[in-house]
DNA sequence: AAGCCTTTCACCAAAAATGGTGATGTGTAA
DNA sequence: TTACACATCACCATTTTTGGTGAAAGGCTT
Protein backbone atom coordinates (compact mmCIF):
# COMPACT_ATOMS: atom_id res chain seq x y z
CA UNK A 1 0.00 0.00 0.00
CA UNK A 2 0.98 3.35 -0.93
CA UNK A 3 2.08 5.87 1.82
CA UNK A 4 -1.24 8.05 2.46
CA UNK A 5 -1.43 11.58 1.76
CA UNK A 6 -2.84 13.77 4.43
CA UNK A 7 -4.87 17.02 3.68
CA UNK A 8 -6.04 19.87 5.43
CA UNK A 9 -8.92 21.34 3.87
CA UNK A 10 -9.73 25.06 4.42
CA UNK A 11 -13.42 26.93 3.31
CA UNK A 12 -15.45 29.71 5.25
CA UNK A 13 -18.40 27.27 3.83
CA UNK A 14 -19.15 24.11 6.48
CA UNK A 15 -21.20 23.04 3.97
CA UNK A 16 -18.59 22.76 1.47
CA UNK A 17 -16.43 21.72 4.03
CA UNK A 18 -18.77 18.45 4.64
CA UNK A 19 -18.82 17.35 0.98
CA UNK A 20 -15.15 17.41 0.41
CA UNK A 21 -14.67 15.26 3.53
CA UNK A 22 -16.90 12.89 1.73
CA UNK A 23 -15.58 12.53 -1.44
CA UNK A 24 -12.56 12.33 -0.29
CA UNK A 25 -13.11 9.77 2.50
CA UNK A 26 -14.26 7.62 -0.57
CA UNK A 27 -10.40 7.10 -1.50
CA UNK A 28 -8.70 4.90 0.45
CA UNK A 29 -5.61 6.82 -0.41
CA UNK A 30 -5.97 10.17 1.12
CA UNK A 31 -6.77 11.39 4.86
CA UNK A 32 -8.06 14.43 5.69
CA UNK A 33 -6.03 15.77 9.00
CA UNK A 34 -8.00 19.00 9.35
CA UNK A 35 -9.87 21.78 8.26
CA UNK A 36 -10.30 25.63 8.63
CA UNK A 37 -12.91 28.11 8.21
CA UNK A 38 -10.84 31.08 7.92
CA UNK A 39 -7.60 32.02 6.29
CA UNK A 40 -6.05 32.90 9.55
CA UNK A 41 -7.36 29.75 11.13
CA UNK A 42 -5.16 27.98 8.20
CA UNK A 43 -2.17 29.95 9.37
CA UNK A 44 -2.19 29.08 12.85
CA UNK A 45 -3.06 25.50 12.13
CA UNK A 46 0.27 25.77 10.33
CA UNK A 47 1.83 27.04 12.93
CA UNK A 48 1.30 24.48 15.16
CA UNK A 49 4.54 22.53 15.34
CA UNK A 50 3.41 18.96 14.32
CA UNK A 51 0.53 19.86 12.02
CA UNK A 52 1.63 19.41 8.67
CA UNK A 53 -0.40 18.40 5.68
CA UNK A 54 1.00 17.25 2.20
CA UNK A 55 -1.63 18.95 0.19
CA UNK A 56 -3.67 22.34 1.80
CA UNK A 57 -7.09 22.88 -0.29
CA UNK A 58 -7.72 26.44 -0.09
CA UNK A 59 -10.56 28.84 -0.70
CA UNK A 60 -10.19 32.07 -2.25
CA UNK A 61 -12.78 33.80 -0.82
CA UNK A 62 -12.81 33.73 3.30
CA UNK A 63 -13.24 36.16 6.22
CA UNK A 64 -10.06 37.62 8.47
CA UNK A 65 -7.57 36.34 6.12
CA UNK A 66 -8.75 35.49 2.41
CA UNK A 67 -6.64 32.69 0.02
CA UNK A 68 -4.45 35.30 -1.28
CA UNK A 69 -3.22 36.42 2.36
CA UNK A 70 -2.83 32.91 2.99
CA UNK A 71 -1.01 32.07 -0.24
CA UNK A 72 1.05 35.34 0.54
CA UNK A 73 2.23 34.30 4.04
CA UNK A 74 3.43 30.89 3.11
CA UNK A 75 5.46 32.86 0.41
CA UNK A 76 6.90 35.48 3.06
CA UNK A 77 7.54 32.47 5.54
CA UNK A 78 9.36 30.19 2.97
CA UNK A 79 7.06 27.56 3.64
CA UNK A 80 6.92 25.36 0.59
CA UNK A 81 3.50 23.84 1.40
CA UNK A 82 1.59 22.46 -1.25
CA UNK A 83 -1.61 24.08 -2.30
CA UNK A 84 -4.40 23.47 -4.17
CA UNK A 85 -7.15 26.64 -4.62
CA UNK A 86 -10.49 25.92 -5.06
CA UNK A 87 -12.37 28.49 -6.45
CA UNK A 88 -15.86 30.09 -7.68
CA UNK A 89 -14.21 32.49 -10.20
CA UNK A 90 -13.09 30.46 -13.49
CA UNK A 91 -11.18 34.04 -13.77
CA UNK A 92 -7.55 33.84 -15.17
CA UNK A 93 -6.46 36.94 -13.73
CA UNK A 94 -6.90 35.09 -10.43
CA UNK A 95 -5.51 31.96 -11.68
CA UNK A 96 -2.87 33.59 -12.87
CA UNK A 97 -2.47 35.31 -9.68
CA UNK A 98 -2.77 32.27 -7.38
CA UNK A 99 -0.02 30.64 -9.44
CA UNK A 100 2.34 33.21 -9.08
CA UNK A 101 1.83 32.84 -5.49
CA UNK A 102 3.10 29.86 -5.50
CA UNK A 103 -0.18 27.62 -5.96
CA UNK A 104 -0.07 24.19 -7.43
CA UNK A 105 -3.28 23.17 -8.59
CA UNK A 106 -6.29 24.92 -9.01
CA UNK A 107 -10.10 23.66 -9.53
CA UNK A 108 -13.41 25.32 -9.85
CA UNK A 109 -16.63 24.91 -7.76
CA UNK A 110 -17.91 23.91 -10.37
CA UNK A 111 -16.11 20.76 -11.14
CA UNK A 112 -17.03 17.26 -10.15
CA UNK A 113 -15.89 16.05 -7.03
CA UNK A 114 -13.86 13.39 -8.57
CA UNK A 115 -11.67 15.68 -9.93
CA UNK A 116 -10.48 16.67 -6.05
CA UNK A 117 -9.07 13.46 -6.12
CA UNK A 118 -7.26 13.48 -9.15
CA UNK A 119 -5.87 17.38 -8.06
CA UNK A 120 -4.80 15.80 -4.61
CA UNK A 121 -2.79 12.69 -5.99
CA UNK A 122 -1.53 14.83 -9.16
CA UNK A 123 -0.07 18.06 -6.40
CA UNK A 124 1.28 15.26 -3.84
CA UNK A 125 3.52 13.91 -6.67
CA UNK A 126 4.75 17.27 -7.34
CA UNK A 127 2.67 17.81 -10.15
CA UNK A 128 0.32 20.63 -11.45
CA UNK A 129 -3.32 20.22 -11.64
CA UNK A 130 -6.07 22.44 -13.38
CA UNK A 131 -9.85 21.12 -13.95
CA UNK A 132 -10.86 21.28 -17.23
CA UNK A 133 -13.12 24.41 -17.18
CA UNK A 134 -9.65 26.28 -15.72
CA UNK A 135 -7.54 24.96 -18.66
CA UNK A 136 -9.43 25.88 -21.39
CA UNK A 137 -9.78 29.62 -19.58
CA UNK A 138 -6.46 29.97 -19.26
CA UNK A 139 -5.79 28.37 -23.08
CA UNK A 140 -7.61 30.77 -24.32
CA UNK A 141 -6.02 33.54 -22.71
CA UNK A 142 -2.22 32.95 -22.08
CA UNK A 143 -1.60 29.96 -24.41
CA UNK A 144 1.73 28.23 -23.88
CA UNK A 145 2.87 30.33 -20.46
CA UNK A 146 2.27 27.79 -17.95
CA UNK A 147 5.64 26.42 -16.81
CA UNK A 148 4.98 22.14 -16.34
CA UNK A 149 7.25 22.06 -13.23
CA UNK A 150 6.90 23.74 -10.44
CA UNK A 151 8.59 27.31 -10.42
CA UNK A 152 6.75 30.41 -12.06
CA UNK A 153 8.32 33.38 -14.08
CA UNK A 154 10.19 35.64 -11.46
CA UNK A 155 9.11 38.95 -13.05
CA UNK A 156 5.33 38.63 -11.97
CA UNK A 157 6.34 37.00 -8.32
CA UNK A 158 5.13 39.71 -7.09
CA UNK A 159 2.63 41.50 -8.79
CA UNK A 160 1.60 42.07 -5.19
CA UNK A 161 0.72 45.66 -3.94
CA UNK A 162 2.90 48.12 -1.94
CA UNK A 163 1.66 50.10 0.93
CA UNK A 164 1.05 52.88 -0.68
CA UNK A 165 -0.19 51.77 -3.81
CA UNK A 166 -3.27 50.10 -1.71
CA UNK A 167 -2.85 53.25 0.27
CA UNK A 168 -4.10 54.90 -2.49
CA UNK A 169 -6.20 52.27 -4.22
CA UNK A 170 -8.12 52.33 -1.22
CA UNK A 171 -9.25 56.24 -1.50
CA UNK A 172 -9.88 55.48 -4.82
CA UNK A 173 -12.84 53.60 -4.08
CA UNK A 174 -13.99 56.26 -1.32
CA UNK A 175 -14.49 57.98 -4.51
CA UNK A 176 -11.37 60.47 -4.46
CA UNK A 177 -10.05 61.88 -7.31
CA UNK A 178 -6.04 62.02 -8.42
CA UNK A 179 -5.68 65.81 -6.90
CA UNK A 180 -8.32 65.04 -3.66
CA UNK A 181 -5.74 62.02 -3.20
CA UNK A 182 -3.00 64.17 -3.15
CA UNK A 183 -4.12 66.10 -0.72
CA UNK A 184 -4.99 63.84 1.68
CA UNK A 185 -1.50 62.28 1.53
CA UNK A 186 0.62 65.26 1.05
CA UNK A 187 2.14 64.27 -2.14
CA UNK A 188 2.44 65.16 -5.36
CA UNK A 189 -0.62 64.94 -7.92
CA UNK A 190 1.76 63.23 -10.57
CA UNK A 191 3.36 61.02 -7.71
CA UNK A 192 -0.56 59.67 -7.06
CA UNK A 193 -1.13 59.20 -10.80
CA UNK A 194 2.03 56.74 -11.16
CA UNK A 195 0.76 54.99 -8.59
CA UNK A 196 -2.59 54.63 -10.70
CA UNK A 197 -1.10 53.50 -13.54
CA UNK A 198 0.76 50.98 -11.85
CA UNK A 199 -2.03 49.45 -10.40
CA UNK A 200 -3.97 49.38 -13.37
CA UNK A 201 -0.64 47.35 -14.38
CA UNK A 202 -0.37 45.19 -11.85
CA UNK A 203 -4.10 45.00 -11.48
CA UNK A 204 -4.81 44.16 -15.26
CA UNK A 205 -7.77 45.88 -15.15
CA UNK A 206 -9.11 48.99 -17.89
CA UNK A 207 -9.94 52.10 -15.69
CA UNK A 208 -10.76 52.82 -11.84
CA UNK A 209 -13.81 51.07 -11.78
CA UNK A 210 -12.03 48.01 -12.33
CA UNK A 211 -9.72 48.93 -9.37
CA UNK A 212 -12.90 50.04 -6.60
CA UNK A 213 -14.24 46.10 -8.37
CA UNK A 214 -10.62 44.24 -7.14
CA UNK A 215 -10.55 45.94 -4.21
CA UNK A 216 -13.93 44.77 -3.55
CA UNK A 217 -13.56 41.19 -4.28
CA UNK A 218 -10.57 41.39 -2.63
CA UNK A 219 -12.21 42.35 0.71
CA UNK A 220 -9.70 45.40 0.71
CA UNK A 221 -12.89 47.79 1.57
CA UNK B 1 -41.37 3.39 8.61
CA UNK B 2 -42.29 6.65 7.95
CA UNK B 3 -42.99 7.83 4.22
CA UNK B 4 -39.79 9.25 2.39
CA UNK B 5 -39.32 12.58 2.08
CA UNK B 6 -37.76 13.64 -1.80
CA UNK B 7 -35.86 16.16 -2.02
CA UNK B 8 -34.45 18.37 -5.29
CA UNK B 9 -30.93 20.40 -4.47
CA UNK B 10 -30.35 23.38 -6.92
CA UNK B 11 -27.35 25.14 -6.79
CA UNK B 12 -24.17 25.98 -9.86
CA UNK B 13 -21.32 24.34 -7.82
CA UNK B 14 -21.01 20.74 -8.35
CA UNK B 15 -18.68 20.07 -4.98
CA UNK B 16 -21.24 21.80 -2.75
CA UNK B 17 -24.31 19.39 -4.55
CA UNK B 18 -22.35 15.91 -3.96
CA UNK B 19 -21.28 17.33 -0.02
CA UNK B 20 -24.99 18.15 0.55
CA UNK B 21 -26.18 14.68 -1.21
CA UNK B 22 -23.30 13.00 1.00
CA UNK B 23 -24.96 14.64 4.04
CA UNK B 24 -28.48 13.88 3.39
CA UNK B 25 -27.66 10.21 2.17
CA UNK B 26 -26.56 9.38 5.90
CA UNK B 27 -30.64 9.98 6.80
CA UNK B 28 -32.75 7.55 5.81
CA UNK B 29 -35.87 8.84 6.13
CA UNK B 30 -34.60 11.29 3.32
CA UNK B 31 -34.14 10.94 -0.75
CA UNK B 32 -32.74 12.97 -3.23
CA UNK B 33 -34.37 12.86 -6.71
CA UNK B 34 -32.59 15.12 -8.65
CA UNK B 35 -30.15 17.98 -9.02
CA UNK B 36 -30.20 21.10 -10.85
CA UNK B 37 -27.14 23.45 -11.83
CA UNK B 38 -28.81 26.59 -12.93
CA UNK B 39 -31.86 27.91 -11.91
CA UNK B 40 -33.68 27.58 -15.41
CA UNK B 41 -32.88 23.54 -14.80
CA UNK B 42 -35.12 23.90 -11.99
CA UNK B 43 -37.90 25.34 -13.79
CA UNK B 44 -37.60 23.05 -16.57
CA UNK B 45 -37.07 19.90 -14.16
CA UNK B 46 -40.81 20.47 -12.47
CA UNK B 47 -41.92 20.96 -15.58
CA UNK B 48 -41.64 17.63 -16.61
CA UNK B 49 -44.46 15.87 -16.10
CA UNK B 50 -43.87 13.16 -13.29
CA UNK B 51 -40.93 14.63 -11.68
CA UNK B 52 -41.46 16.63 -8.41
CA UNK B 53 -39.92 17.19 -4.57
CA UNK B 54 -41.19 17.37 -1.24
CA UNK B 55 -38.40 20.14 -0.57
CA UNK B 56 -36.44 22.14 -3.49
CA UNK B 57 -33.17 23.36 -1.50
CA UNK B 58 -32.22 26.22 -3.83
CA UNK B 59 -29.02 28.32 -4.05
CA UNK B 60 -29.58 32.05 -4.31
CA UNK B 61 -26.55 32.90 -6.93
CA UNK B 62 -26.62 30.70 -9.80
CA UNK B 63 -26.17 31.56 -13.57
CA UNK B 64 -29.12 31.83 -16.27
CA UNK B 65 -31.32 32.11 -13.29
CA UNK B 66 -30.91 33.24 -9.76
CA UNK B 67 -32.76 31.64 -6.94
CA UNK B 68 -35.23 34.86 -6.93
CA UNK B 69 -35.91 34.18 -10.16
CA UNK B 70 -36.93 30.23 -9.42
CA UNK B 71 -38.84 31.68 -6.44
CA UNK B 72 -40.90 34.11 -9.03
CA UNK B 73 -41.57 31.45 -11.60
CA UNK B 74 -43.27 29.00 -8.60
CA UNK B 75 -45.26 32.05 -7.95
CA UNK B 76 -46.01 33.22 -11.08
CA UNK B 77 -47.06 29.79 -12.01
CA UNK B 78 -48.54 29.11 -8.92
CA UNK B 79 -47.04 26.31 -8.26
CA UNK B 80 -47.16 25.56 -4.32
CA UNK B 81 -43.05 23.78 -3.77
CA UNK B 82 -41.84 23.89 -0.30
CA UNK B 83 -38.00 25.65 -1.06
CA UNK B 84 -35.30 26.23 1.48
CA UNK B 85 -32.58 28.92 0.50
CA UNK B 86 -29.52 28.06 0.92
CA UNK B 87 -27.19 31.11 0.33
CA UNK B 88 -23.24 32.51 1.37
CA UNK B 89 -25.41 35.62 2.45
CA UNK B 90 -26.21 36.28 5.88
CA UNK B 91 -28.06 39.30 4.65
CA UNK B 92 -31.16 40.30 6.25
CA UNK B 93 -32.53 42.01 3.09
CA UNK B 94 -32.07 38.71 1.37
CA UNK B 95 -33.81 36.56 3.75
CA UNK B 96 -36.85 39.00 3.62
CA UNK B 97 -37.54 38.95 0.03
CA UNK B 98 -37.35 35.34 -0.19
CA UNK B 99 -39.49 34.98 2.13
CA UNK B 100 -41.67 37.29 0.79
CA UNK B 101 -41.58 34.83 -2.76
CA UNK B 102 -42.78 32.07 -0.65
CA UNK B 103 -39.68 30.36 1.11
CA UNK B 104 -40.34 27.98 3.73
CA UNK B 105 -36.58 27.47 5.33
CA UNK B 106 -33.22 29.64 5.10
CA UNK B 107 -30.11 28.03 6.02
CA UNK B 108 -26.57 29.65 4.97
CA UNK B 109 -23.51 27.74 4.18
CA UNK B 110 -21.75 28.32 7.29
CA UNK B 111 -23.83 25.87 8.68
CA UNK B 112 -23.29 22.64 9.66
CA UNK B 113 -24.79 19.81 7.15
CA UNK B 114 -26.58 18.27 9.89
CA UNK B 115 -29.19 21.28 10.00
CA UNK B 116 -29.62 20.74 6.49
CA UNK B 117 -31.51 17.73 7.51
CA UNK B 118 -33.40 19.51 10.35
CA UNK B 119 -34.13 22.08 7.82
CA UNK B 120 -35.62 19.81 5.36
CA UNK B 121 -37.68 17.49 8.05
CA UNK B 122 -39.30 20.84 9.36
CA UNK B 123 -39.95 21.69 5.80
CA UNK B 124 -41.51 18.83 4.74
CA UNK B 125 -43.52 18.76 7.55
CA UNK B 126 -45.07 21.95 7.03
CA UNK B 127 -42.98 24.00 9.35
CA UNK B 128 -40.23 26.89 9.12
CA UNK B 129 -36.95 26.71 9.63
CA UNK B 130 -33.57 28.90 9.52
CA UNK B 131 -30.60 28.10 11.06
CA UNK B 132 -29.19 29.58 13.76
CA UNK B 133 -26.61 32.69 12.39
CA UNK B 134 -29.99 33.45 10.14
CA UNK B 135 -32.45 33.76 13.26
CA UNK B 136 -29.60 35.77 15.65
CA UNK B 137 -29.18 38.12 12.25
CA UNK B 138 -33.16 38.31 11.66
CA UNK B 139 -33.55 39.16 15.26
CA UNK B 140 -30.44 42.11 15.63
CA UNK B 141 -32.33 43.67 12.39
CA UNK B 142 -35.84 43.34 14.02
CA UNK B 143 -35.15 44.00 17.83
CA UNK B 144 -32.91 47.15 16.79
CA UNK B 145 -36.62 47.84 14.62
CA UNK B 146 -34.75 50.41 13.64
CA UNK B 147 -34.63 48.84 9.58
CA UNK B 148 -31.03 48.83 8.33
CA UNK B 149 -29.84 52.29 8.13
CA UNK B 150 -28.75 52.85 4.67
CA UNK B 151 -31.30 50.24 3.47
CA UNK B 152 -34.39 52.16 2.48
CA UNK B 153 -33.26 55.35 1.14
CA UNK B 154 -30.61 52.62 -0.81
CA UNK B 155 -34.03 50.90 -1.91
CA UNK B 156 -36.14 54.19 -2.95
CA UNK B 157 -32.59 55.04 -5.16
CA UNK B 158 -32.48 51.98 -6.58
CA UNK B 159 -36.22 52.26 -7.20
CA UNK B 160 -35.84 55.37 -9.23
CA UNK B 161 -33.17 54.57 -11.48
CA UNK B 162 -34.48 53.49 -15.03
CA UNK B 163 -33.82 50.47 -16.98
CA UNK B 164 -31.48 52.00 -19.69
CA UNK B 165 -29.89 53.79 -16.15
CA UNK B 166 -29.59 50.13 -15.09
CA UNK B 167 -28.16 48.71 -17.70
CA UNK B 168 -25.41 51.77 -18.45
CA UNK B 169 -24.55 50.53 -14.56
CA UNK B 170 -24.04 47.39 -15.82
CA UNK B 171 -21.72 47.78 -17.90
CA UNK B 172 -20.13 50.35 -16.16
CA UNK B 173 -18.78 48.01 -13.16
CA UNK B 174 -18.03 45.73 -16.59
CA UNK B 175 -14.97 48.45 -17.05
CA UNK B 176 -17.12 49.65 -19.95
CA UNK B 177 -15.92 53.08 -20.79
CA UNK B 178 -18.52 55.22 -22.51
CA UNK B 179 -17.79 54.84 -26.13
CA UNK B 180 -18.01 51.06 -25.64
CA UNK B 181 -20.84 51.13 -23.87
CA UNK B 182 -22.75 52.64 -26.62
CA UNK B 183 -21.69 50.46 -28.81
CA UNK B 184 -22.82 47.43 -27.07
CA UNK B 185 -25.91 49.22 -26.63
CA UNK B 186 -25.94 50.73 -30.14
CA UNK B 187 -26.34 54.53 -28.93
CA UNK B 188 -25.06 57.30 -29.27
CA UNK B 189 -21.64 58.02 -26.94
CA UNK B 190 -23.48 61.33 -26.28
CA UNK B 191 -26.25 59.27 -24.63
CA UNK B 192 -24.36 57.06 -22.48
CA UNK B 193 -22.93 60.32 -21.17
CA UNK B 194 -26.89 61.43 -20.44
CA UNK B 195 -27.13 58.42 -18.90
CA UNK B 196 -23.85 58.49 -16.85
CA UNK B 197 -24.68 61.90 -15.41
CA UNK B 198 -28.08 60.68 -14.58
CA UNK B 199 -26.94 58.07 -12.56
CA UNK B 200 -24.19 60.22 -11.01
CA UNK B 201 -26.67 63.04 -9.66
CA UNK B 202 -29.59 60.31 -8.68
CA UNK B 203 -27.02 58.03 -6.79
CA UNK B 204 -25.23 61.20 -5.61
CA UNK B 205 -21.64 59.91 -6.10
CA UNK B 206 -19.08 62.03 -7.37
CA UNK B 207 -17.79 59.34 -10.12
CA UNK B 208 -17.72 55.83 -12.13
CA UNK B 209 -15.97 54.35 -8.79
CA UNK B 210 -19.01 55.41 -6.92
CA UNK B 211 -21.36 54.15 -9.50
CA UNK B 212 -19.41 50.86 -9.05
CA UNK B 213 -19.53 51.16 -5.82
CA UNK B 214 -23.18 51.32 -5.09
CA UNK B 215 -23.96 48.80 -7.66
CA UNK B 216 -21.62 46.17 -5.35
CA UNK B 217 -23.20 47.43 -2.21
CA UNK B 218 -27.22 46.93 -3.51
CA UNK B 219 -25.78 43.65 -5.57
CA UNK B 220 -27.10 44.45 -8.59
CA UNK B 221 -23.50 42.85 -9.89
C1' DA C 1 29.46 47.46 -4.61
C1' DA C 2 25.83 46.25 -7.76
C1' DG C 3 21.18 45.50 -8.41
C1' DC C 4 16.45 45.64 -7.37
C1' DC C 5 12.26 47.75 -5.21
C1' DT C 6 9.86 51.51 -3.40
C1' DT C 7 8.76 56.17 -3.12
C1' DT C 8 8.70 60.30 -4.99
C1' DC C 9 8.20 63.66 -8.80
C1' DA C 10 8.00 65.85 -13.84
C1' DC C 11 6.33 66.61 -18.59
C1' DC C 12 3.70 65.60 -22.55
C1' DA C 13 -0.26 63.94 -25.24
C1' DA C 14 -4.48 61.61 -25.92
C1' DA C 15 -8.70 59.71 -24.25
C1' DA C 16 -12.38 59.80 -21.20
C1' DA C 17 -15.45 61.61 -17.79
C1' DT C 18 -17.99 65.29 -15.83
C1' DG C 19 -21.14 69.56 -15.85
C1' DG C 20 -24.47 72.36 -18.14
C1' DT C 21 -28.08 73.35 -21.38
C1' DG C 22 -31.34 72.18 -24.55
C1' DA C 23 -34.21 69.54 -27.73
C1' DT C 24 -37.24 65.76 -29.87
C1' DG C 25 -40.55 61.97 -29.87
C1' DT C 26 -43.25 58.59 -27.25
C1' DG C 27 -45.97 56.96 -23.93
C1' DT C 28 -48.65 57.33 -19.75
C1' DA C 29 -51.05 59.13 -15.82
C1' DA C 30 -53.69 62.96 -13.69
C1' DT D 1 -55.60 67.35 -22.64
C1' DT D 2 -51.96 68.59 -20.13
C1' DA D 3 -48.21 67.33 -17.70
C1' DC D 4 -44.53 64.36 -16.71
C1' DA D 5 -41.22 60.71 -17.14
C1' DC D 6 -38.36 58.32 -20.30
C1' DA D 7 -35.26 57.50 -24.14
C1' DT D 8 -32.67 59.56 -27.32
C1' DC D 9 -29.25 62.84 -29.13
C1' DA D 10 -26.19 67.36 -29.69
C1' DC D 11 -22.78 70.86 -28.43
C1' DC D 12 -19.87 73.03 -25.38
C1' DA D 13 -16.27 73.66 -21.74
C1' DT D 14 -13.58 71.86 -18.10
C1' DT D 15 -11.60 68.42 -15.31
C1' DT D 16 -9.76 63.96 -14.78
C1' DT D 17 -7.83 59.87 -16.17
C1' DT D 18 -4.85 57.13 -18.76
C1' DG D 19 -0.37 56.11 -21.33
C1' DG D 20 4.46 56.79 -22.08
C1' DT D 21 9.01 58.11 -20.62
C1' DG D 22 12.23 59.33 -17.47
C1' DA D 23 14.66 60.11 -13.21
C1' DA D 24 16.49 60.79 -8.39
C1' DA D 25 16.89 59.28 -3.47
C1' DG D 26 16.77 55.71 0.04
C1' DG D 27 16.48 50.77 1.45
C1' DC D 28 17.34 46.04 1.34
C1' DT D 29 19.65 42.00 -0.35
C1' DT D 30 23.39 39.47 -2.38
Amino acid sequence: MKKKIYVHVADDHKILIEGIMAVINTDKEIEITGYSLTGQEVVDWFHVKGNKADVLILDITMPVLDGFEVLKHFAKEKIDQKVIVLSSYDDVKIVQEVLNLGCKGYISKNSAGEHIINAIKAVANGEQYFSNDIQSSLLKSISGQIVPKGDVPDKFLLNSLTERELDVLKLITKEYSSIEIADAMSLSTNTIDTYRKSLLKKLKVKNAVGLAMYAVKNKIV
